[in-house]
DNA sequence: ACCAAAAGCGAATGATCGTTTAGTTAAGAG
DNA sequence: CTCTTAACTAAACGATCATTCGCTTTTGGT
C-alpha cells in the first residue's frame, strides 16, 4: 500500500496559513487552499476529513510550533526573571520569523473554531511557563495572583506589539523590546 | 417619499454581531444576518452597499459605543493614576456588559477585514487616551515610553481578561480587577 | 514481476453564496 | 385624496461552496 506524503502534509499547512492570512476566513474555501497547495480539492479529503478538520489542524500545528519555540530551552535553574526574559524575547523573535503564524492563530483563537479545539490540550503545552510562574510566586519575586492574570500582563502585550495590523506607529527595536520588558517585569514583580 | 427606518438599522446591526458571534465569519451570510433581523436580503442593500460594508460599519459602530462608554467621562483635572484607574474599570463594564460587541470587535480586528478601515479614524477615536498618557509622561508619572506600547501593557490585558473564551479558569471579581489594575499601573508608572 | 490497496484527481453533486431585477407597498409633499 | 418616490420584497441570477464519485496512478509487500 502508499504511503501519505509528507510534502502534501507540509503543502495544505502552509496554504491553509497563506491563504486565510490574504483573504480571511469569510473566503477561504478548499478549493482555493488545494489549488494553493498544489493539490486537487478531492486530495484533500484525505488528509483531514472535512474543512474544519484542515483548519483546527493548522491552528493546533501552528500552537505545537509556538510553544516549543518559545518554551523549548526553559530552564529551572535560571533566575526568575532571566526565566521571563528569555520566553519575552523568544516570543518576539518568533513572532517576527513566523507573523504569517501568529496572524492565523490570532484569527482563529478569536473566532468560534476556538471552540472546537480542546483547550486543555493546548493549556497543556504551556505548562513549562504555568510552572515557572508558580516558582516566581513561591520565592516571593512575583505577586502572587493567578497564573493566567500575570501571563496576560507579560505575553499579551508583546502579541499587541509585535502585530503591525495594530501597531503601526512603532518599530520595535532591540533596545524597544528590552526597554518594554522592564514594563512586563515591572507588572508582576513583588 | 418614505424614510429609513431606525428599527431596520438597528435590527441588521444587532443581528449582525449575533450571527457573527455565534457561527463566525466563515458561516455568515448576508440571507442568515438579514433573516436574524427579521428583513429581506434585499433590504438590506439599501442600508448597505455590500456585505463588506454591513461588516464594516457594524465593526465602527462598536468601536464608537466602546470609545464613547470607556473614554465618555475622561477628566482632565483628575490625578493621572485616577484617570487611568476610571478607563480600566469603564472597560471591565463595558466588557461585561457587551461581550458581544467585544467579540465581534476582536474577530473583526485580527481579520483581513480590518484594512479596509480608516485606521487613523479610529485612533482618533482613542485620542483621550493619548492626551492622558502624554500628561503623565509630561508630568513625570509615567515612563516615557511610545503610547502605543504604554496602551498595550495597560488594556490589552483587560481584552484577554474579559474574553471567556480566553480565561476560564478566572472568575474575575470586583476586588480581582481591582488588584489587576494595581499590576496595569506597576507596568507603566515611573 | 505482480497484486492489493491506498493515494490521488477531474468532474459532478446539490446547496448556498452575494447580488440584482422586476414589481409592490407605504408614506411624505402638495 | 393623489401623486411621487423610495422603502421593501420574493424570486431569480450565475458563481462558488463543501463534499463525493468513478476512475487512474503509484507504491510497498511478497
Amino acid at each position: 500500500m502508499r504511503i501519505k506524503d509528507r510534502d502534501k502534509q507540509e503543502a495544505l499547512f502552509l496554504a491553509a496559513v497563506k491563504v486565510v492570512n490574504e483573504i480571511g476566513f469569510a473566503s477561504s474555501s478548499v478549493s482555493k487552499i488545494a489549488k494553493e497547495a498544489g493539490v486537487s480539492p478531492a486530495t484533500l479529503y484525505i488528509y483531514h476529513k472535512n474543512k474544519d478538520d484542515l483548519l483546527i489542524s493548522t491552528y493546533l500545528n501552528i500552537k505545537r510550533k509556538l510553544t516549543d519555540a518559545v518554551l523549548g530551552d526553559m530552564d529551572d535553574s535560571l533566575p526568575i526573571r532571566d526565566g521571563f526574559r528569555r520566553v519575552w524575547l523568544n516570543l518576539f523573535r518568533f513572532a517576527g520569523d513566523h507573523l504569517d503564524y501568529f496572524q492565523f492563530a490570532e484569527q482563529f483563537s478569536n473566532s468560534p473554531y476556538n471552540d472546537q479545539v480542546d483547550q486543555d490540550a493546548v493549556d497543556a503545552m504551556y505548562e513549562p511557563m504555568g510552572r515557572l510562574i508558580r516558582r516566581g510566586i513561591r520565592e516571593k519575586v512575583v505577586k502572587d495572583m493567578h497564573p493566567e492574570v500575570i501571563s496576560s500582563f507579560v505575553f499579551y502585550p508583546v502579541i499587541i506589539l509585535s502585530n503591525p495590523r495594530l501597531t503601526r506607529r512603532v518599530e520595535m527595536t532591540e533596545a524597544l523590546i528590552e526597554e518594554s520588558f522592564q514594563l512586563a517585569w515591572d507588572a508582576i514583580k513583588l
